[in-house]
DNA sequence: TCATGCTCGCGTCAAGGATG
DNA sequence: CATCCTTGACGCGAGCATGA
């Protein structure tokens, strides 16, 4: 399923919910009974009598598996749902007052749906079926699909050629050494310098200042390799993620030896480098995150439409059992 | 084999929320 | 209020399927 189905059926939720308040009749109540026990199962507890008031102030006793009402499986943002009613309510009450709130609590109804962590968690502490996505852990293997668990490796000391023949090592301390590959081996090795070379914290620093043996700086993301470096006007070089990680190669930033930018230029554009890698990186987590709301929701709408058809069997054959009784 | 359409993932920008 | 984080939107390229 793509994320724009997602979408609608939100919306679609939305606008149900207010049409739920506006007008419910008695075959929406029956409607939303069955909706309530689809979402009751899991709660185990034994067969109740429920008391369902009709708008007329008729009440009806409804027996067997109905519980209390929970959440719906789709569930837009809390305050979204509230909200909503509320509007609906106040339909027939005072208009003044209607015209400067409604614009207001349309603006909060239009705003920004909250991030995927804090929908997923809100799920989670609805259902402890759906599991919560923690702050900094890996999430790959916490959805309810199982997912293939990834193992850690670590690589001793990595050394790259590039396409141009040359050779690119990463010591233990974290420096990167070129040597160019000459006639006769290995030659002419450069070191790369790293301000934070040590990082015995991995992750705790994002971008890494490095600079070569000839002037050159270049930023090296600290979880991030150099595999190949391109010769010519323009030296390109490309980071490869980590061993550690599963994350995508991609080409990071290139250095031009041939203009050497001073100060407050050297600043921003190193501001800007930072910026967009840091971003680059948000948006690949971010499309993670998204992907695996995305799986979390499918599998929680396949278990409850599975509940949901227990539960219609098991209403049928009570219905049955209940009808030979009173023949 | 080639053109075309579709899907997917990526990088970037911009807007708005969160935080100190 | 400045800064950082999160995410929707957009454009792009790669990979794949399909039909001419």
């Amino acid at each position: 399923m793509r994320m724009e189905s997602v979408e609608v059926q939100q919306g679609a939720e939305a606008a149900v919910t207010e049409t739920e308040t506006q007008h419910i009749t008695q075959a929406q109540i029956a409607t939303l009974a069955q909706m309530t026990m689809t979402s009751g199962l899991t709660s185990g507890t034994g067969p109740t009598v429920t008391l369902v008031q009709l708008p007329n102030g008729q009440t009806v006793q409804v027996h067997g598996v109905i519980q209390v009402a929970q959440p719906s499986v789709i569930q837009s943002p809390q305050i979204q749902t509230v909200q909503i009613s509320t509007i609906a309510e106040s339909e027939d009450s005072q208009e003044s007052v209607d015209s400067v709130t409604d614009s207001q609590k349309r603006r909060e109804i239009l705003s920004r749906r909250p991030s995927y962590r804090k929908i997923l968690n809100d799920l989670s502490s609805d259902a402890p079926a759906v599991p919560r996505i923690e702050e900094e852990k890996a999430e790959e293997d916490s959805c309810v699909a199982a997912t293939p668990s990834i193992t850690t490796v670590t690589m001793p000391t990595p050394i790259y050629q590039t396409s141009s023949g040359q050779y690119i090592a990463i010591t233990q301390g974290g420096a990167i050494q070129l040597a160019n590959n000459g006639t006769d081996g290995v030659q002419g090795i450069q070191t790369l310098t790293m301000s934070n070379a040590s990082a015995a914290q991995q992750g705790a620093t994002i971008l890494q200042y490095a600079q070569t043996s000839d002037g050159q700086q270049i930023l090296v993301p600290s979880n991030q390799v150099v595999v190949q470096a391109a010769s010519g006007d323009m030296q390109a070089y490309q980071f490869r993620t980590a061993p550690t990680s599963t994350i995508a190669p991609g080409v990071v930033m290139a250095s031009s030896p041939t203009l050497p930018i001073q100060g407050a230029t050297v600043e921003v554009t190193r501001k800007r480098v930072v910026r967009l890698m840091k971003n680059r990186e948000a948006a690949r987590e971010c499309r993670r995150k998204k992907k695996e709301y995305v799986k979390c929701v499918e599998n929680r709408v396949a278990i409850l439409e599975n509940q949901n058809k227990t539960l219609i069997e098991e209403l049928k054959a009570l219905k049955d059992l209940y009808c030979h009784k009173s023949e």
